[in-house]
This record gives structure tokens, sequence and C-alpha cells, in this order.
DNA sequence: GAATTCTGATTGAACTGTCAATCAAAATGA
DNA sequence: TCATTTTGATTGACAGTTCAATCAGAATTC
């Protein structure tokens, strides 16, 4: 894995670009979380699993509060970017948006078990350290705000009447408890399974657009 | 907060019973989970939060490890006891039984603030820590089970037809996404309007039985 | 084009503060 | 008196930070 990150031919690796090997640690910061949770993240087990030396983190990351909120920024970051894309990606019609903004979620370059093992350590600190709350609580009110007016546009546009901020974080809170789900259970079921469960959920509230395989009519 | 924990008439305050000092000190490990995060938790907090002294946590609990597992299982065993104490105060009938269920979730008792915050604290810490996983995956699955009986009660016995896995899935996941909504949330929403959330997702599946404000015909 | 200088990435050791754990002595209650 | 609880100073380990020395590659000079 950190083998695959270092250039191919080089013996001398030495001197990657700044940007890149910032990267490089903020990749394994992101690993160090996942294996060894918030409170037990070092800046030298960070150093050694980028395969790099202590001094180097505080090099390019003055302090280890300024790597551990600089990794959640772009956690947060590639997240906002990845549904944003999606959904830019998608047809406009309501129903098409909404199941790629649900999809999105559930996409592999987001939803692996290292990172939502790191989401999960973060969101314990979070809470307590104002500094992280303030990045993502904007990015968080901009999903909420976004997937209201989604359902917002399934009643006016589809002739459902259901209370569409309720509608809304019942799917929000749904995806939340699902990717809960899959960073902790002992018997942890697939990234597909998660997905199917929310189609169910979209399905008793949509059914005439959403079946249990998603979409209907696709 | 902490004046009002101690005794009042009380210079002699001396010598409490093993059992409620610990009790004492568990409440002040709660506290401090609350308000700092697992990462910034130490004996010396917890300590000064219950008004006593450094040592006397190590002489109760050996160590900061036992202290903070003693307390996730005290927080573990209210949980459990307080839905289960839920389920047999309810009539015996599947609707009545679920509706017990999802609102014992709310309970004021076990929905606060500071005891959500705990909780969130240690679900960062707990992927990483078998320790931790122990006792609270056994009552996880307790808990996943019964909700999932219920779920294929409501199928046998009210004429559904919806798989009772899945079902019994969703109901489960918006309450664990609606608790990290209420720990996370800048402008926080109250314990009822969560409970009416869940209400909606109920009433999504079981039309004949639940509506926006709970169960019918009551 | 080779030698030299310069830049800034990288290292590792030393420093500093903090925290869990220990323990001996004091306080308390039976 | 005796056992138990409580205190607070002490200890040792460990983590974050700092910094002077090193080194590779780029730029410059001849």
């Amino acid at each position: 894995m950190s083998e695959a990150e270092q250039e191919s031919r080089s013996e001398g690796r030495r001197k990657l670009s700044r940007g890149a090997r910032q990267a490089q640690l903020i990749e394994a910061t992101i690993a160090t979380l996942a294996k060894q949770g918030y409170a037990r993240t070092t800046m030298g087990e960070v150093a050694r699993t980028a395969g790099l030396s202590h001094g180097l983190v505080n090099f390019h990351f003055e302090t280890k509060e300024k790597l551990l909120s600089t990794t959640l920024v772009y956690l947060s970051d590639e997240y906002r970017e990845s549904w944003q894309s999606a959904l830019e990606a998608a047809p406009p019609d309501a129903p098409d948006q909404i199941a790629a903004f649900l999809r999105a979620d559930f996409d592999p370059k987001i939803c692996t078990p290292e990172k939502l093992s790191a989401w999960g350590s973060f969101w314990g600190e979070a809470q307590t350290r104002p500094m992280y709350q303030e990045h993502c609580s904007a990015n968080d009110l901009y999903y909420t705000s976004t997937i209201e007016a989604l359902c917002q546009r399934m009643n006016d546009e589809h002739g459902y009447t259901s209370d569409a901020i309720l509608t809304a974080r019942v799917l929000r809170v749904v995806t939340e408890g699902l990717w809960r789900d899959l960073m902790s259970m002992t018997e942890p079921y697939e990234r597909d399974e998660a997905l199917a469960t929310v189609w169910i959920c979209a399905a008793a509230f949509y059914p005439r657009h959403f079946g249990p395989q998603g979409l209907l009519g696709a």
C-alpha cells in the first residue's frame, strides 16, 4: 500500500514535491486513525506509517492539531466534491438527482473501511473541538439543504405530499446510521447491502419512483 | 454542577460507600467525556470534576482503562435495561411493542446531551479497542434481533409484507442517525422532533398502525 | 558541460510538558 | 486499636515540539 505510493523507478526517492508529500502524510494519518483511533494516533506512528521521519511531519504541518484538522478538511472536501459531481453527472429530474445523491454516499472511493473508520474517530472528538466543527458544519449544512430541496422538488414536480424537511431528514439519518453500522458491526455487511437499505427507505416515501433496486424504470 | 453533587450538610463528607463513590466517579467520567472528548479525558480531570483527589480514582478503578470500560458498561447496560423495561411495560401486541421500543431510545433519562456525547466519544475509539467491543456488541446484537423479531411479527400478525430484516435495519439506523444528529448538530433539534422523525418512518412502513404522532388509535 | 553555490526537504537527538501510576502518610469510621 | 478510605507528592514513561546538522537536487557560474 504505502510502497505503491512511492515513485516507481526510484532508489533516491527523496524530495517529493511539497504537495505530494503532504498528501502522503494525510493518507498516513487516515490509515493511522483507522488503525489506532484518535487518542492513540501519534506523530511518530503517522511518520512510521508513511515510512518517513518523525520531524518531517512537523516540517510540513507545524503542529499535530494542524495535521489532524487538515486531514479532516481533506476528507470533508473529498466527500462534498463526490456527491456534487454525482449530481452534476445525473439527469436533472428530481428522482434521478435523489438516486445519484443517495448512491454517492456509498461510492467505493468514499465509502472504504479505512475512511469510514477515520470519520468515526473524528466524530467523537469533533464535538468538543470548535476548530473541527467550523469547516465540517458548513459542508453538513450544505448537504442537508441540498437533500431538502430535492425532496421538496419530489413534492412539487411529482405529486408527493410528505413533509419535505422530515423526509430529507430520514434519508439523511438513514445514511448516517448505515455508515455507523458499516464501521462498527462485528459482522459487517457490504456497501451494496447498505445501499439496498437506502432504496427500501426511498421506496417507502416515493413508491412510484423507487423500488428495492433503486430508481424504477431506468 | 460539581458543587451540587457534593453532600449538602457536610464537612465530613468522606467515606461514601464503595458503590456510591464508584457511581460518582462514573458520573464524573461521563461528564468529562462529554466536555473534553475521549482523547483529552484525563484521570486528573475526572477527579477534579468529582471534587476528589487524583489518587482516589486509581484506588477505586485500578487503571484508566478500567475506569473507562466500566463507564462504557454502565452506559451500555443502562441503555439495554431502559428499552427492556419499556417493552415489559407496554401491551404485548406488536405495534405497541414497536412503539415502546422506538420511544425508549429518546427517553429523557437515556437521551441526554451529556450521555449522547459520551457515547460518541466511545464510538470513535471502540472500533480499535477489542475490550470495548466485547461487551457492547453483545448488547447491540440483542437489540438488533429484538427489533427484527418485532418487525417479523408485524408481518405475521398484521398483514404487512416488507422484508422484516431490512425494515428492522431501517428503524435501527434511523435511530442511530438521529442520535448522531442530536449530538453533533450546531443547531440541534429536540428529542421530540427526533422522535417525530422516527414516527414518520414507522408510518411509511406500517401505515395502518403508525402516523406522524406515533401509534394510531391509542 | 563541469564545478560551485544555493535552496529547502529531511533527519534525529534533545528538550519540555503532561499524564498514569505508585506510595507513604494522614484521615476517617467501626 | 485496626482496617479502610483519601490525599498529594513523586516517579517514570511517553508524546509533541524544537533545532542544528545533513543531504539531494536545482540554479548559477565559469
